[in-house]
DNA sequence: AACTAATCGAGACGGTACGTCCCGTCTTAGA
DNA sequence: TCTAAGACGGGACGTACCGTCTCGATTAGTT
């Protein structure tokens, strides 16, 4: 029995911890400023979740998660482009601070690696994947194509940026990622490649 | 006088650094390790560098970067194949794990993302273009690409699969890496793309 | 209308309380562990007493006290002996960690240290003071004593014993503080003593 | 080699710990405030004392012990005398609560306990029955006297009230106490009184 | 027998202190 | 004179327990 958790204090830890570490990063915030800023007593955050990297893990996921969905066009490979843009829009945004947050984290925390690679990037990579898959259905795009390997292609460059910060993050980025994609991928193009994603040297 | 600076500590402080780090990442290794490691007090560290982070990246500089020189091949458009062979046998290598830790930390800390991206990515990415230069002279790629562009194109795939860790980083992945670039990029290919870094959306 | 309080549950709670904090002293003891070896919510025991410490001391009142009777003996100077050997073997039972913890508990607790001497040391002290009246008035005792600090002389070394633990509590030593006692305090007996219970300095 | 330890930051450690207990009592100083207090890191008190109780008892023995040097009289009966009448003037006084406290937390805390009983009270026992032994030797006290028994009875009642807070401690009341004693002890005096200190029941 | 309303178990909650860890600075003893 | 060894101030961490609050299941008296 006992009194059920009330999901509105857990809501309230969620969009502080989101909204300090979108601002600040995830270092320069600690637990007792998320507990504070949900007016929240530090147990009913370790209650829930195990250290500060789980909780914004979370926000991640259930704050902003929802607001990622995929745009639905007819032509299958313009939704890849509008993908592509809604990417650079997202990373421009202060979500940006937050991801690189997360994944910086994640390099010496393998529980949150796994997290964050099986819940935030996994899923998203089966959308575009999805699309990928329209676009090859639609006859705009090469059937021969390794999926996980072009998803790599095509997101690869914009994770490097952001996390590096060697050139900026623009639209015109974008097109030119999925420019050069397409040049290489599209029906009719002389390739060799074949997939490699799940063979090991 | 007094006993001269001893420069041996300062190569013993670096090794043990790289080896710790290397071995099990920036975040689980503390300077005391680091002095202890290398047989020396903690202000040895401090009077030569302003924090553990810099002990790390000149670590990597002084000790790994000399290691990675690029290779001379007559032809330019085997010399990036090369290129990116040797890149997936350096991220294998011990060092990934001392690359993700620095990218990691760069994350919180800007004055070693400048390090990190000044004197170790730049002068990477200065290699890789003048690559490029050779076989757009050469007349294996077209003549109007982007080379930053080019270049992110080509390692932001194995820098994404570093950190995220979906799937794993094989010559094979550098090959397709490879082959759809030049898919795209061999003269004679059409593509509307135009040089796009250093714009702002 | 709904359910009558439950009394048997104010028992078991008092139990649960006596019997834990009688074996692992009232630091070790939290209020949780109370509540489950009751089989009772915690909200049971906070509806009903302020805090731990009241629980613990009503454990000590309802469920102790009733068992420390004075004895009856017709020569009252035998009776004062006999009760300190009840002491004696009081302390040496496992009570005697409770009103060791109820003790260290008053000395930060203003509220439980004034229940414990008005509730459980003073009406004790009462009874003794009874027996030593009936002494005197049978002439055992010189009319001439301060009650207050006969009481203090004779149950002072028990309870010093119990607190800081040089010496163990026998029956010998109690035998021997009543002998002691009796040498000053018999009929006959030179003594300058005066009433100074009330006096300041 | 290394640093040694700050020999000023353990006394401003200590005199903090000495002033805040003595002023609000164990139970209501934090460890934080101590430090604070001393000006000092926390974790300095934590390399020097295991916890909080250490540094009090500490604090104790090393700032109050020397101010309890035993008074010197031709006298030795007068010796004892004048001893009690300090022991009030002590109990009387800030110290009061700071013995009080150790002595409550010493009833959970059995380390505590131990370097309570061997290293304040032990010591000053032994004070004591050098007084006493000196009385004996003087012919003023009964040569057959159990000196560890002795001693509780002298000092019982004043702890008894010091804890229980059944009547005041005052020099009258410590007058009261030798002259009781010395009623029951000194030469001529008839008593049945044998050694017990180190007998069991 | 079904309904209703008080009561209780279970345990989540805000808060506070604890004792640990590591950073980057400072200090001393000894080579 | 320089350096190893390591103490130091500071600040975040994750844990424990207190006393309060809330929920849903249970039960007893009323219909």
């Amino acid at each position: 029995m006992g009194r059920p958790r009330n999901e509105e204090a857990d809501k309230a830890i969620l969009q502080a911890a989101l909204d300090l570490v979108s601002a600040d990063g995830y270092r320069a915030i600690t637990v007792d400023q998320i507990a504070a800023q949900a007016q929240v007593g530090k147990m009913s955050i370790y209650r829930r979740w195990p250290n500060k990297a789980a909780v914004v893990m979370d926000a991640l996921l259930e704050l902003v998660g929802p607001q990622t969905d995929f745009p639905s066009v007819p032509r299958a490979s313009e939704s890849i482009k509008l993908q592509l843009h809604l990417q650079v829009k997202f990373f421009r945004s202060g979500y940006g601070r937050l991801i690189r947050s997360l994944l910086a984290e994640a390099q010496s925390n393998e529980e949150l690696a796994e997290a964050f690679r099986e819940r935030w990037i996994v899923p998203r990579r089966r959308g575009v994947m999805a699309i990928l898959k329209k676009a090859i259905a639609q006859g705009q795009l090469r059937p021969d194509i390794d999926l996980e390997l072009t998803t790599d292609l095509l997101y690869g460059p914009l994770y490097y940026r952001l996390l590096i910060g060697t050139g900026t993050i623009t639209t015109a980025f974008a097109d030119a990622l999925y420019e050069q994609f397409m040049a290489g991928h599209q029906l009719g193009t002389s390739s060799r490649s074949r997939p490699v994603s799940q063979r090991e040297d």
